[in-house]
DNA sequence: AGCCGGATATATAACGTTGCAAAACCGGCC
DNA sequence: GGCCGGTTTTGCAACGTTATATATCCGGCT
């Protein structure tokens, strides 16, 4: 079986909690004493219960993230960056999605799906102000992502408002005067709200018209979901010079549908997506987007998970990471600079 | 604070056991006797902790799930496949990445990361048989993916050899006759074995020579190390008529370069790649690729390790997961239906 | 009425750890 | 030699749960 204290007391020929002092570092333990008891961890292969631990402690050194999916790649990348900040506290991540529903979010937020973690970090898509008020739960939770709540939770992400208007104002830039928003939540008001606003912002800082007819409402955000709404666009007739998507998946699923029906981006329809992802570096036409920057959020987020984990509660704070766009060929066209930042505003 | 057990007891004015008999279902309580309880338990919200539960049971409840990394998409669609298959058994998944290094896969496997799992499933990239073979460890190990070990833990996977057969056989099929292969590991020899060996026995059934010059070795499996090796082979001068690449991402990656230097897909340059990941449907030329059942893989991961549990242990066993070709354009062209299974013979 | 046996409820002892308080030790000083 | 103050080690209780064994209940049978 497993190897506990009390073997390990024996096998020294001391007492329980001798061995439990050199096990944590204690400080008065003389140093024949600690290398004696260390002889004998070593020899018995002794590891601490963890359980056993969490239960007199009252911490488990687990925090939990729930993203919304994994399949995008988005939130794989910063699931990544989470795992590697938390490390570095040597706190553990347990992972969850929730696939954006509502119900699963709300499971999530009052701990039912994870019951032994510390902290909780959550990107809520559908979720509520009033399902997170009646939170009876106690462990810290720190939100991610573009939904705003007026509650006192930590809460971490870009200025999206700025980075969409950084994209249309690029798009503008460029020229372009019919901009189309792909990606706004079919039924729910409120996820990428603060997206659509900056793109009307823009568009009238421009002396352009947000028209309604150009913001198509989707179920999801996937590719599938960027292609079928490009595709209802289209058939209204309209032939809009530029499309900004909520997600680069979204804006790759409406350059293939471009492509079916033979326009070519960007030389009628410019492109530009959110997020950053890996594969918009690779297509056939490059695609132009809003980098966020992930490493900078996975952080953040696990830090204010951690600051509050004594009991103590700092003032609830709201954090911006920074974001920056970059352009490449599906505004630029072929020969674009990758990686170049396209936009000396677009920082933040 | 937190309700406990004992708390609830002397609401109702019973024992701690009636109440955790209630907790847990036990067949012998009256429904008067329940019912008094469940009011206890819901008026106080007690919820049990899983702590105590764990130090006294022995079961934390938690699998972890170590991956190469979660930027392939193929691995994060794993994730949540995983993560599901776990919640139908009440599970929880703590996930880890290892960024395919030996160093990390080793801490992983030894259970240094996570110690409070009650089984592990790995998909090791590094790992070498002897690395593994003094696990002093005693949790249940699952492995995934294509390296195979002489070890006794259960393995999960497709058929790699069977898969690389049936893309090269369409391939072959399809009258191309100098078929590359992008993604041998440089350096270590073990992984992508199988599926080079595939690539190798069915070119020799084709009565076609698999010359050397036209595998290509990387670094990593991303869309840039494929972009590399399509540069690397191109750059010798020579001119395949078809590349089968490890995995999708790198296919994705190759056919870039492909693009940029005019060459078309498929009518000069086929391309097949491995894992049907979302992204190969939605490029400028959608991808034929070779489809691992992922959900299954998962749920049998998951099977797999809480069979392993009570401390039985079965015969390890070696599964094979299904897995289909699915024919699209950079096979086939312009006009290719989409997700029809492009080859009798791929299904195992 | 007394007894029996199954169904129901309870008391108690673990699980492995750490915080607290007390005990043992030790060198120096009166 | 006894005492003092600090250092080092120890014993015990507690964290919240469940397994085991035991006590209690109750209807039916002799």
């Amino acid at each position: 079986m497993r190897v506990s204290l009390k073997d390990v007391a024996a096998h020294a020929g001391v007492s329980i909690k001798t061995v439990s002092n050199v096990v944590n570092n204690y400080q008065h333990v003389t140093p024949a004493m600690r290398e004696r008891v260390q002889r004998s961890i070593d020899v018995l292969g002794y590891r601490p219960n963890l359980a056993a631990r969490h239960l007199r402690k009252g911490r488990t050194g687990i925090i939990a993230l729930a993203l919304p999916e994994l399949g995008n790649p988005y939130f794989a990348e910063l699931a990544a960056a989470v795992i590697d900040a938390a490390a570095e506290h040597d706190y553990i991540v347990l992972l969850d999605h929730t696939g954006g529903r509502r119900e699963q979010e709300l499971l999530v937020s009052q701990g039912f799906r994870a019951r032994v973690i510390d902290g909780l970090i959550l990107s809520p898509i559908e979720l509520e102000t009033d399902d997170l008020r009646d939170r009876a739960e106690n462990v810290p939770l720190v939100l991610l992502g573009e939904r705003e709540y007026d509650l006192p939770y930590d809460h971490i992400a870009i200025d999206n408002v700025a980075a969409a208007r950084a994209a249309v104002r690029h798009l503008t830039g460029l020229g372009r005067r019919e901009v189309a928003f792909i990606g706004a939540r079919r039924g729910r008001s409120e996820p990428a709200q603060l997206r659509v606003r900056g793109w009307r912002e823009e568009l009238s800082a421009a002396g352009l018209p947000a028209d309604d007819g150009l913001v198509a409402a989707t179920d999801g955000w996937g590719h599938a979901d960027g292609a079928a709404a490009m595709t209802r666009i289209l058939e209204t007739g309209r032939r809009p010079d530029a499309v900004f998507a909520y997600n680069d998946p979204m804006a790759i699923g409406a350059m293939r549908v471009l492509h079916e029906r033979g326009l070519r981006v960007p030389e009628d329809i410019a492109v530009v997506g959110f997020d950053d992802v890996v594969e918009g570096r690779f297509g056939a036409v490059t695609l132009t987007s809003v980098s966020p920057d992930k490493e900078a959020i996975g952080r953040l987020a696990v830090e204010s998970v951690l600051a509050r984990l004594g009991g103590q509660a700092p003032e609830p704070r709201r954090v911006r990471a920074d974001h920056r766009l970059v352009g490449r060929e599906s505004t630029l066209g072929r020969g674009a600079a990758d990686d170049g930042a396209a936009d000396d505003g677009a920082n933040v």
